[in-house]
DNA sequence: CCAGACCTACCAACTGGCAGGTAGACAAAC
DNA sequence: GTTTGTCTACCTGCCAGTTGGTAGGTCTGG
């Protein structure tokens, strides 16, 4: 159990922290759900803290990888940054969830120094990936990719904020289309 | 100290909640800060959900009485228009906090129903504005106010968030500056 | 035998909320 | 004109539940 245990409490306190932020984790309700007590959390994780930061750091590859599997798939840049919404789509889909690194933002006056870190890396991930891809397809100039690559990220990730406030998928395709249609996202 | 109180209550509530959330209020701090007992709170606000309740309706209540000076004030639609991302700026300068709305948007998970509610006023009040003003200036065809109004909104709550995870108030003027290049606000 | 993985049992701190008391302002009753 | 009652706005003291974290024990596979 050791290995799939570190990774079934990875697994479960990224769900909840998509769904109740940082501090909304919490050592018993994990282990529950886990099916361990609550203190051999502390074996693979000594503090919350260090909880926190993994997941968070966890949460980042995988996006990474998830990007980097979509331009692999859509070869057109100009298309697969169309596609770019469906990642945070995902989490909406999946019981109306957010994005880990945006519940975080919002929490970050109490977030723990090593957990912000894991947070601006999320944010350089996605910035990194759409300016790339924004100048590959040439959209827009290439010292303006990253500056519309952080334009394009906020915004969905305030789309996606706003859209489970009221907990309506319905209206995350409707912002996007929204932004597509005012050309900040390529159609 | 009858009125005082309350208010006094409900301006430390709203301080509180904009930098730590619905769940970062807790009774005894905003005591402490109000120069109270904490039990005392509750004759004002007999529950938490309540005093959450009020403190998202006066802070909707005092956003729309902003937003009606700023029309009264910028007279053209358009230039009033551009003013809006003011509104989002004053929460970052004043100590990186950022707007309650937003913030309990992410909570939404975990609010009280009456406490949702407001959180929602906020927003249709947002909409309502810019969708009057979008259509006054004739960015956008009149079927069309509503929709563009959202995702502006939308754009900038994230715009919001991005920056203060940053603690940057330069790279929110910066986002918005970038929304402004694509075409979703107007220059 | 022993080390990794997990356990029981506990702790102090903090949480929202409640029961019941009190000091002062004001008004009606005698 | 002083006693009596009532109201507001606070108070003290408490409670049960939850939190992250610790000390030290146990069990199992290699």
């Amino acid at each position: 159990m050791s290995a799939s245990a570190k990774e079934a409490i990875l697994a479960a306190a990224r769900r909840t922290a998509q769904a109740h932020g940082y501090g909304g984790l919490n050592f018993r309700a994990l282990a529950e759900e886990v099916r361990i007590k609550a203190a051999s959390i502390h074996y693979h994780f000594p503090s919350k803290a260090d909880l926190g930061a993994a997941v968070v750091r966890r949460y980042w590859e995988d996006t990474a990888a998830s990007l980097e599997a979509m331009a692999a798939e859509t070869a057109d840049p100009l298309r697969c940054l169309g596609r770019y919404p469906e990642l945070f789509r995902r989490s909406l889909e999946a019981g109306n969830r957010m994005c880990l690194a945006s519940f975080m933002a919002a929490e970050h006056d109490d977030l723990p120094e090593a957990v912000k870190r894991e947070v601006q890396a999320f944010a350089e991930v996605n910035v990194a990936w759409l300016g790339r891809l924004l100048t590959a397809a040439g959209v827009v100039p290439a010292e303006q990719g990253e500056a519309r690559a952080r334009a394009i990220f906020a915004a969905v990730a305030g789309a996606q904020l706003m859209a489970r406030s009221r907990s309506d998928l319905g209206l995350y395709d409707a912002l996007i289309d929204g932004y597509r249609a005012a050309g900040l996202l390529p159609a």
